[in-house]
RNA sequence: GGAGAAAUGGCAGAGUGGUCGAAUGCGGCGGUCUUGAAAACCGUUGAGGGUCACACCUCCGGGGGUUCGAAUCCCUCUUUCUCCGCCA
């Protein structure tokens, strides 16, 4: 019952702001066989959706003309009206009234009949994700991901090594039981040289990043509704967010949401683009429904620090725009000679709001298994549709642009992989690049 | 938290019931003049929907109401500013 009616009002919200929904019935409309192949590589058919939203969209259409020529007419009588009295003719006047009365009606009708089809198409639209690139394979689950590249041999540690949240206990640079003393499962307290580790990498993060000419930014870790539409994580990952109900605020997942808000509603010049920007903030997840070993220690917590990377692009550069943040984060695993792989998720996997997306992973030696540490993902105009970002080109129209954002990089798996992977005998090693940041080279 | 004022086009700023989508200035764009530039002068310049293109419709912070007719009147919400209080 709360649950829904909260929806609800999310929804009304939503339709209110008068943001479009994702895909651009145009393109729908352009694209329809190749958007219905496309949607194949998720496992998601869209054929009766595409008919249902492109029937709406000309009913849309329909009742807008009917109800433009109704106000048209009930717009020539006011004026009639208006000069009759001035001119003195009230009796005139008068008679020319009754007749508004009915358009009055007619009108009232028809918008009816308009809102609800917007909202029905609307409604309609939000339930379709985005198109998948070319590149992007089809599957159905995580195991379908391809790797594109991987970086060095996955190393075998000597006898006796450990995992990450072991070794934080040893060296008592993280405690997760004080953490969840103060506040619950999922916050973690750092310590003494984790804390000085973890401020390290953030810095490290944020350097790397501004010299590859990203405009550093603070923004606010909380964020208000129309801000979680724009980005998507309203409605449908509600769930997914803390929210503060007395202010109605809700604790951003990622810097992505109020980063890229920040563009909401806009329309840039084309020598304005690209836009970079690159932030750090925590992050808050609820994460409902995660049990087992693969939430222990730093693999998922409830609140973990990132720093982001966002670009808003011309359409014609976002795809390359996409390498260059690929070739960026590889830049950074590289100095931290951690060892990674690269995966062009498949469709099963692939966001919703996503049209290609790589995941970065660090191999964590102790748990045997790869960790996700970035995720580099190209939105094309699906945000920007719904954020109503655009920019006009040179010849002077205008276009949605493209929006990107990737991890550069989340900390905690980050921590993981290097305490796991420089455990030593007699400590872990601070890798070298971060030696300068910590001002030690040994835990 | 208390009291007051305000919200209009990229910006500044008029407009208090009827050809107002909105005067004027600045800025932007195009042109004349100039070797070039500046100045001056002329023209042009909001957004969304709709159309082959027009027509036409919507938008003066958001929502609702009064009226034949609302930027203009009423209700409500939000935001900003000023003063007071509190405060890192």
């Amino acid at each position: 019952m709360f649950k829904l009616g909260l929806f609800s009002v999310a929804f009304m919200y939503f339709c209110r702001l008068k943001f479009k929904a994702m895909l651009h019935v145009t393109d729908i409309r352009d694209h329809k066989e190749d958007y219905i192949n496309a949607l194949t590589k998720r496992n998601f058919d869209a054929t009766e959706m595409f008919e249902q939203v492109l029937s709406l969209d000309e009913k849309r259409r329909s009742t807008q003309a009917s109800l433009d020529n109704t106000l048209a007419e009930s717009n020539k009588l006011s004026k009639e009206i208006g000069m009759l009295f001035k001119n003195g003719e009230a009796q005139k006047a008068n008679l020319l009234k009754e007749r508004t009365g009915k358009l009055k009606e007619d009108s009232k009708n028809l918008q009816e009949v308009l809102n609800a089809t917007v909202e029905e198409l609307d409604q309609l639209l939000y339930t379709i994700p985005n198109i998948p690139q070319a590149s992007v394979p089809a599957g159905k689950s995580d195991e379908d991901n391809e790797e594109v590249f991987r970086k060095g041999d996955v190393p075998v540690l000597a006898e006796g090594s450990l995992p990450h949240w072991e070794l934080a206990k040893k060296y008592d640079i993280i405690d997760f039981e004080l953490g969840t003393k103060v506040t619950g499962a999922g916050f973690p307290i750092y310590k003494g040289k984790g804390a000085r580790l973890q401020r390290a990498l953030i810095n490290y993060f944020l350097d790397k990043n501004t010299a590859a000419g990203y405009n550093e930014v603070q923004v606010p870790h909380l964020v208000n509704e129309a801000s979680g539409f724009g980005t998507g994580q309203l409605p449908d990952k509600e769930g997914q967010m803390y929210h503060v109900g007395v202010d109605d605020l809700y604790l951003i997942p990622t810097a992505e949401v109020p980063v890229t808000n920040m563009f909401r509603d806009s329309l840039l010049e084309e020598k304005d683009l690209p836009i970079t920007c690159t932030g750090y903030t925590p992050c808050f997840r609820r994460e409902a429904g995660s049990y087992g070993a693969h939430v222990r220690g730093l693999n998922r917590l409830h609140q973990f620090d990132k720093v982001e990377i966002v670009r808003i692009e011309k359409a014609e550069d976002s795809d390359a725009a996409l390498d260059g943040m690929v070739e960026h984060v590889k830049m950074i695993l590289d100095e931290l000679k951690l060892p990674y792989r690269i995966l062009r998720l498949c469709g099963g996997d692939l966001g919703f709001t996503s049209s290609l997306t790589y995941d970065f992973e660090v191999f964590s030696t102790a748990q045997d298994r790869w960790l996700e540490i970035s995720s580099v993902s190209n939105f094309k105009t699906f945000q920007a549709n719904r954020l109503k970002l655009r920019y006009r080109d040179a010849e002077g129209n205008k276009q949605l642009a493209h929006t990107l954002n990737g991890s550069s990089l989340a900390l905690p798996r980050v921590l993981a992989g290097i305490l796991e992977n420089y455990q030593t005998e007699d400590g872990i090693t601070i890798p070298e690049v971060l030696v300068p940041y910590c001002g030690f080279d040994k835990i």
